[in-house]
DNA sequence: TGTGAGCGT
């Protein structure tokens, strides 16, 4: 059988055996380049860290292959994530080691292994509302963890009160498709002793709030704000324009 | 209604 290939790489990466890992990328046996031992990804940069200001700060553990700082492909602004590709398996374990868990101004980044770019991990993060105030993230990824492997989990917490849950949260699975079986199963359901069921959806993208979503929640808010009488209604309606000529949107979006 | 922009030209 032609698996037990990838069964030996398997083997491999349990750790290098004592002897030292030749410098080069990795060949496996089937010829093609294997990055899964030497390709990070990097959440949580701080919004202004340039291109430059990344590989410097990765580059200093050893030799890169290749390094991306992740942009918005429009407005070219930084979406706070990038990805590092070593040449030496040994460099992206230090990296690891010794970069995650870095403070950089406000963030505390994350170095991690990227798993191999597909559709199918995409998509894959959940927003959940309705939780029990009681229930911490450890019980979040209990329940959920029956329909896959978690990858990142959160809950929100009040700012004021400090630590008092919100009981809302996101899950991030390792596939989409094990999210979507989590809505079929968790979407409307009670979690054992909780009096109210669960909201459970797919969250919403980030890149997507800017142009028109900016746009609706612009209206929406301005709408909540004038609940007063209906003769005011032209009056209201001479205030949305105004707003759009605010300050350079671009600049004001930053909830930091 | 909402995270610390989690898979890239």
């Amino acid at each position: 059988m032609v698996t037990i290939i990838s069964t030996m790489e398997t083997q491999v990466s349990n750790g290098p055996s004592g002897t030292s890992m030749p410098n080069g990328p990795v060949i496996s046996t089937n010829g093609s380049t294997d990055d899964s031992k030497t390709n990070l990804i990097v959440n949580y940069l701080p919004q202004n860290m340039t291109q430059e200001e990344f590989k410097s700060l990765f580059g200093s553990i050893g030799e890169i292959e290749s390094c991306k700082l992740v942009r918005d492909k429009i407005t070219g602004q930084s979406l706070g994530y990038g990805f590092v590709n070593y040449v030496d398996p040994n460099d992206a374990d230090k990296a690891i080691n010794t970069l995650n868990g870095l403070k950089l101004q406000t963030k505390t980044i994350k170095v991690s292994y990227a798993r191999p770019s597909s559709a199918s991990i995409r998509d894959a993060n959940l927003y959940v509302s309705g939780l029990p105030k009681t229930m911490s993230q450890k019980d979040m990824e209990q329940l959920f963890s029956q329909y896959g492997r978690i990858i990142t989990s959160r809950i929100l917490v009040d700012q004021v009160t400090a630590g008092i849950s919100r009981g809302v949260g996101f899950i991030r699975f390792d596939k989409r498709n094990e999210a979507e079986e989590a809505i079929k199963g968790l979407n409307g359901q009670k979690p054992l002793g909780a009096a109210e069921p669960i909201t459970v959806k797919f969250a919403n993208n980030p890149s997507q709030k800017t142009g028109q979503a900016l746009l609706t929640q612009l209206y929406q808010t301005a709408a909540r704000r004038y609940t007063g009488p209906l003769h005011h209604q032209t009056q209201r309606f001479s205030v949305i324009p105004s707003l759009g000529k605010g300050p350079d949107p671009n600049n004001s979006s930053k909830p930091m």
